[in-house]
RNA sequence: GGGGCCAUGGGGUAGCCUGGUAUCCUUCGAGGUUCGGGACCUCGAGACCUGAGUUCAAAUCUCGGUGGCCCCA
């Protein structure tokens, strides 16, 4: 499986760098014989683990995890006007059981709005029941025609966290938003990627949204990737499904719903931001394992296996992910294999350390090498754990903002998306983003609030947003 | 949505034009010597995507299917 490295470079050749080191280092296998379908590896199974228990955690504060099923059948994916209009294209349809035509035809989920809304007209009664937040994770099928790509866009998402939430105003899902927003920030702090927040302009919002707000991160050329989505749907689903409350005055009043979104894009974008042409790098928080102790025998040695057998405990004692690298290799070629796999820190034991009575720590990011006391090797290895964690994610913004650029004309945005994204002020003219969009040959993804006045680029009226311009995979 | 290129052991490839015995590297298994940055030796294992057609004979030629990659909208 693993060749030897003549890894592509990342920099000079990104998509391919992507597909190769996804299978080199056991993440995902996309040999699997259906399109847009892919296997995880255990030992990338591992990460999502990893990965997806900290999103868990996080929303374990005040969400509940539910599961809801699989099939949607056609009629209720169709309720909701939009919503169908958005997704119609990309419906995978069951229309069989055994040999029989389905009355209904089944669809597999694309997203579960329509799978869990119906249940909601059943679950909300009264204003004491709200707010409902619940989230599930689970695989959608999304038939693409776009190139599907290993983690970043499938036919099948394996790892979908989609939250929904119920509450009995405007305002009230609106301030969750905020929330959702802040638990995302928090989440992708924790694994070093970097994002923008943007409100999604009106033609490229969540179909049956009132307005979708997106977390994009940048690929290393220069492409942006969608990592997280966060929707107010107003009350245009609790219209449709009849989600309706008891009012304390008691009047019935409908609701007001958000949903968001994660998806194993967050995997993606993690192994993406930290990797190099030596492999791929976890941060520690995530990482499933943290340290690889690696002995130096020079053949039979008992004392160095014992004290780096002794070691590996001592390190899970303190909490650490450790594991004991035993096979009858050279070191050399275990330092690559694990360098490869992105395992944060190596703790080398060999006969000079013994005789120093210390052990011999080597980083993945910076590859600086240092020693420690025997007994106090552990409370060092949690040091340099941390302190790689931030300095991981510190890099990575620094690399993301050197590549953003704000621009005062269409050709300097233009020259700013070749390798980046830029941010320009756009007056709110359909018209004008069209041809912003033409002239700089990139997709108008997303508004924020201006920071001063200023001027569309385009029309010369008023700007009323900064418009972030790139190219999105 | 439109166009182009491609499919050979687990991975990467040669062979295809001009039909006849499938190349090399890597990987994997056994054994031995080794071991502070990708060791070596001996032995062994493993492939022409799929279906149809042409032919005495197809990895090679033709058509369909499936899968992959790239470019443009």
């Amino acid at each position: 499986m693993e060749k030897k490295p003549d890894a592509p470079l990342k920099k000079d050749n990104f998509q391919e760098w992507w597909q190769e080191i996804l299978g080199r280092a056991e993440i995902v296998d996309n040999r699997y014989p259906v399109k847009g379908l892919t296997v995880w590896h255990p030992s990338g199974f591992a990460l999502r683990r990893r990965v997806y228990d900290l999103l868990r955690s996080l929303l374990d504060r005040d969400h509940q995890e539910t599961l809801f099923p699989l099939l949607i059948p056609e009629d209720q994916l169709a309720r909701e006007a939009a919503h169908i209009k958005g997704f119609e294209k990309e419906v995978y349809w069951v229309t069989r059981g055994g040999g029989e035509d389905l009355e209904v035809p089944l669809a597999l989920r694309p997203t579960s709005e329509t799978a869990i809304y119906p249940m909601f007209q059943l679950w909300v009664r009264s204003h004491a029941d709200l707010p409902i937040r619940i989230y599930q994770i689970v695989n959608v099928f999304r038939h693409e025609t776009k190139h599907t790509r290993p983690l970043i866009r499938l036919r099948e998402i394996t790892s979908f966290k989609e939250a929904h939430t119920v509450h009995a105003t405007w305002e009230e899902a609106d301030a969750q938003v905020q929330a959702a927003t802040q638990l995302y920030r928090e989440f992708f702090d924790h694994l070093g990627v970097p994002y923008i927040i943007t409100r999604r302009p009106d033609w490229d919002k969540f179909p049956g949204a009132d307005y979708s707000v997106a977390f994009d991160t940048m690929m290393p050329d220069g492409r942006t990737l969608q990592i997280g989505t966060i929707h107010h749907l107003g009350d245009h689903f609790a219209r449709t499904f009849h989600i309706q409350y008891e009012a304390p005055g008691g009047e019935r009043k409908h609701a007001h719903q958000t949903c968001y979104g994660i998806s194993e894009r967050c995997i993606a974008a993690l192994l993406a931001t930290h990797g190099d042409d030596r492999g791929l790098q976890i941060p520690p928080t995530v990482a499933p394992i943290q340290a690889v102790v690696i002995p130096i025998t020079y053949g039979e040695n008992p004392q160095v296996l014992q004290a780096a057998r002794g070691f590996r405990e001592a390190l899970e004692r303190a909490g650490v992910r450790a594991r004991l690298d035993e096979r009858n290799l050279r070191p050399g070629e275990k330092y690559y294999h694990w360098e490869f796999r992105g395992v944060p820190l190596r703790v080398e034991i060999g006969p000079k350390d013994l005789q120093k009575n210390q052990v011999t720590l080597v980083r993945r990011d910076t590859l600086e090498r240092t020693t420690a006391p025997l007994d106090r090797g552990a409370e060092e290895v949690q040091r340099l754990l941390r302190e790689m964690g931030d300095s991981l994610r510190a890099a990575a913004r620094r690399q993301m903002e050197s590549r953003l650029r704000s621009c005062a004309t269409t050709a300097e945005a233009r020259r700013a998306t070749e390798g980046g994204v830029a941010w320009l002020t756009w007056c709110g003219q359909k018209d004008c983003a069209e041809a912003i969009e033409t002239e700089t040959e990139s997709a108008l993804l997303g508004l924020s609030p201006l920071d001063a006045e200023a001027r569309c680029v385009k029309c010369g009226a008023p700007g009323k947003h900064r418009a972030l311009l790139g190219r999105a995979y």
